[in-house]
RNA sequence: GCCCUGGUAGCUCAGCUGGAUAGAGCAACCGCCUUCUAAGCGGUAGGUCAUAAGUUCGAAUCUUAUCCAGGGUGCCA
């Protein structure tokens, strides 16, 4: 990365100028922490390094300070200044080729790196209940989720992404009732949901369980005739199970239409029934955490960083949602993953010390746990914020994919910071103008792809309507982008117009960002960053085009711009594809 | 009460490991298509960075307090 480079060469300049007492009273790099950022005014360089920190140690003002070093930085390509305290580089034609001949060499994984040095990382993500349909919520997790493994998996984390399916309790009883209902009503039966505000809690009274109800008569014809009622505990397992198994095929089936992949799903269920629980429960009793109260076992989180006990085992004997979770955690962490990723709703923030607190107390390190508290979305719809019903008449995700598309939904879930709540304006998602910023850079994905495809294509002169051969041949095209070299790219800078030359200046910078952006995406969990980027990319893009003509009589020209055009296409497909938002050659 | 997030342009949000004149998109207004996609580009206007105090050579950024919004808060999941 350019910036890593210049702090490193910049850096050896003051340690070198420290030893031999050239810069005041500085006599080691000891203490010094410096950093690379870009000038607010594009005047003064293309980054710059702020020393005026280093007036500490030198003594010197920040100018004069900026000035010595300034004078021993000797860096081939670049053209070194200072301002004030900031010592600005910028970047001549050389650096600037070098990064266009990379991506054209490489291709879309030019700016994959090790940033994750092979870490393991289990990422778990929407873990939903299997009692109904999908919400908008589920929808940011999936799409935040999924693009945030794939740019830990480009850069060097060795990501496994699981779904924990929340298939226990009472909530799934609650499916089975709801279920009988619907199955007696479809029989023609005339028996209605309970309208007691207490009775009501125990039912999911939605329609989407009609669906379910006739594909269970279709498939168990003769066990649903013998339904009465009445149900028998035996029965309301069998319902409950088949609802879950529903319910769980339909969310699958969405996932992999969101462009989501998990490499397991993992049951809460299994957990209990292969004794791992019992298991938890017994090694947290063996360390003395557990202790009884009130007829119910609790776990002793206070001794750690949690504010209070929990309960582990109710008075009922039954186990608590935490009991389970904790088990989870403990299986994970005996898989063998030391970065457990989570991403949970806001409404699951007070589960953290706890949870914390039992990782400790198993004896792992809390700080393997890390996370991701997701703030809700809001739907807007004309203007107005829709209240998420969770029980009744709510707008699935189902329903926004097939209201504005994949691509959109996916776009607008992953590009606000995970910790602001979301306003999802539904209106302009679907808008196909350039309220939309979805469209703003697939289009400048199409426009690039078109500009190639024109290269090699026949074209007709408008002036004496006559048709004109294809620029070049697509082998001959291929052939050049293949031995593409550097100095190829040398005419770019000796043209006259400055408009282009500046525009055609600020896209490589941009083009070599993606670098950084990606690191920082990985290490800071942060998949809205490549949203931002791909917008800042397109901007780039649509001004470079404007300002220069890409196909022309000057073949060695248009073959320069051409290099350009093609690495930016590359480069937005490979950002593009981290979301996983399709990148559409023609629109 | 306590805990977590947020409060930046009319709207939606970047910027927050302190640094140069606080940015983008949309909305408003003015321009730019006989030539590669105008779903685009350029320009104008728009801000007491919630408020107050503090730390610092320097604060939207760090600290503290207050206000506002959302979420959570001892055996729901």
């Amino acid at each position: 990365m350019l910036k890593d480079y210049i702090l490193e060469q910049t850096l050896n300049v003051i340690e070198k100028m420290a030893k031999n007492k050239e810069l005041g009273e500085l006599t080691s790099l000891e203490g010094v922490e410096l950093s690379v950022g870009v000038p607010k005014n594009t005047e003064f360089g293309d980054f710059a390094v702020n020393v005026a920190s280093l007036s500490r140690y030198t003594k010197m003002s920040p100018p004069q300070t900026a000035e010595a070093i300034t004078k021993n930085i000797q860096l081939d390509g670049f053209e070194v200044n200072f301002v004030g305290g900031f010592i600005n580089f910028k970047l001549g034609k050389e650096p600037l080729n070098a990064v266009i001949a990379e991506i054209l060499k490489k291709g879309k994984d030019f700016a994959k790196n090790n940033a994750g040095e092979g870490k393991k990382v289990l990422l778990e993500y929407v873990s939903a209940n299997p009692t109904g349909p999908f919400h908008i919520g589920h929808g940011r997790w999936a799409a935040m989720g999924s693009a945030l493994a794939n740019v830990l998996k480009y850069s060097g984390y060795e990501v496994f992404q699981e779904f924990y399916i929340n298939d226990a309790g009472a909530q799934i009883k609650n499916l089975g009732r709801s279920l009988h209902i619907r199955i007696l009503q479809e029989l023609g039966v005339d028996i209605s949901f309970p309208t007691d505000e207490v009775e009501i809690k125990k039912y999911y009274p939605g329609d989407y369980l009609i669906p379910t109800a006739k594909k269970f008569i279709e498939t168990n014809a003769d066990y649903a005739k013998k339904l009465t009622r009445g149900l028998t505990d035996e029965q309301l397992d069998f319902l409950s199970d088949f609802g879950k198994k529903n319910m769980l095929e339909l969310q699958k089936k969405l996932l992999l239409e969101f462009e989501t992949y998990f490499d397991s799903f993992y049951s809460e269920t299994a957990l209990h029934e292969s004794g791992e629980v019992e298991k938890c429960v017994q090694n947290l009793k063996d360390k003395g955490m557990l202790y009884e109260q009130d007829g119910a076992l609790w776990f002793k989180s206070s001794a750690f960083a949690d504010d209070q006990d929990r309960v582990i085992k109710k008075s009922d004997g039954s186990n608590t949602y935490l009991t389970a979770d904790i088990a989870y955690h403990y299986d994970k962490l005996k898989r063998g993953y030391n970065t457990l990723i989570n991403i949970w709703g806001a409404d699951h923030h007070g589960y953290i010390p706890r949870m914390n607190a039992a990782i400790d107390a198993l004896g792992y390190d809390s700080k393997s746990l890390e996370v991701l508290l997701g703030q809700l979305v809001n739907l807007v719809i004309k203007g107005e914020q829709m209240r998420m019903g969770k029980r009744k008449n709510m707008i699935t995700l189902q329903d926004l994919i097939d209201d504005v598309g994949v691509d959109a939904t996916r776009f607008w879930m992953i590009m606000r910071s995970i910790d602001t709540a979301l306003d999802f304006d539904i209106e302009l998602a679907k808008s196909n103008s350039d309220e939309n910023p979805v469209f703003y850079v697939q289009y400048a994905h199409a426009r690039a792809c078109s500009i190639i495809r024109n290269a090699t294509s026949k074209r007709i002169d408008t002036q004496n309507n006559t048709e004109l051969e294809p620029i070049f041949a697509e082998a001959e095209l291929a052939k050049i982008f293949a031995e593409f070299k550097p100095e190829n790219l040398d005419i770019l800078w000796a043209q006259e117009d400055e408009k282009s030359k500046e525009s055609t200046h600020r896209l490589i910078l941009k083009l070599e960002e993606f670098k950084a952006i990606v690191v920082g995406a990985a290490k800071n969990r942060a998949p809205y960053l490549l949203c931002n980027y791909a917008q800042d990319l397109a901007g780039a893009f649509h001004q470079f085009y404007t300002v220069s003509r890409v196909l022309s009589d000057n073949k060695e020209l248009t073959i320069a711009r051409l290099a350009l055009v093609k690495a930016t296409a590359v480069t937005l497909s490979a950002v593009l594809s981290l979301i996983a938002v399709s990148a559409p050659e023609k629109m």
